[in-house]
DNA sequence: GTTTCTGCAAAGCCTTTGCAGGCGG
DNA sequence: CCGCCTGCAAAGGCTTTGCAGAAAC
């Protein structure tokens, strides 16, 4: 698997080892988890290899994002989420504040507006994972109606 | 002062009360900061009166973004940011992960993707504050010379 | 007079850290 | 074997909550 491959390389670059908590961690991040908070990682990760501490995991998230293998970002309430990089192709979100949904926009979209801040002010946008709130069509209609009413 | 007046509505509308500490916590932040933690709100309202505790400041600003007068947003360290609504006229940020600067970019530097996002699917954001973290120009010209180095 | 609001203190939540023992290379 | 890594437990930072007294209306 490429990721384990890439990880195991990285790993070595800087003298940092392969234990087996490391690899159910990452094999875990595989699994189809939307946004997983550490929690609910170390949760599957559990059910793999029980004597897993939060802490470790923790500590191996850390790690994957230093080694560009994971991304995390948050949603709101405080808490981090986190994501295998390689495996999502690039996407971004819109967050509904009405009914809570999150909806899955393409990179491509956000696109024009990364290169217009790039020209005018050379900046150069990571997101990995952007997270725009507002109303999804529904909501927005409903709070149209709502607004009538009143 | 129109904020105020709009506050002292808003309040009666739902039967809360106005008190000195809310008073003194809205204009507090009517005075120059750039995005202050709750903490550091605190700080200034304990210059103009001493007592007041932290945990009302928190109540308050709750408060203040229930009215729509208050936005609140954070910058990736753990601490939410507050914003008076009605003063600073819209607008986004870009935080240099390099060198941890904020810039100031106009809303209107936006508006067409919220606008796309608006046509293709009703989803209407309500970016009163966006954060995009990526690297400003020099930071990115930094990183392309040490990538060409190594 | 009610009912909301405040200060105080304590708890809560998520995350990080210190440490001694374990294990990868 | 050396040094990184883990589990455990405890601390840490920010925010929320319970409560009795104070204050707004």
């Amino acid at each position: 698997m490429c990721c384990e491959d890439k990880f195991l390389e990285r790993l070595r670059e800087r003298g940092f080892r392969l234990t087996p908590q490391r690899e159910i961690i990452l094999h875990v991040l595989h699994e189809d988890m939307e946004h997983p908070t550490a929690e609910e990682i170390h949760a599957r990760v559990s059910a793999v290899s029980a004597a897993i501490d939060l802490s470790t995991v923790y500590r191996t998230l850390e790690l994957l994002q230093q080694l560009d293998l994971v991304s995390s970002f948050e949603l709101g309430d405080g808490q981090r989420r986190y994501e295998l990089l390689s495996v999502h192709h690039p996407h971004h979100h819109l967050l509904c504040r009405g009914c809570g949904k999150l909806v899955t926009i393409e990179a491509a979209e956000v696109q024009p507006l990364l290169e217009a801040l790039r020209q005018s002010r050379g900046f150069e946008a990571q997101l990995e994972h952007m997270v725009i709130p507002g109303l999804c069509g529904e909501c927005a209609q409903a709070a149209r109606s709502a607004e009538r009413a009143a």
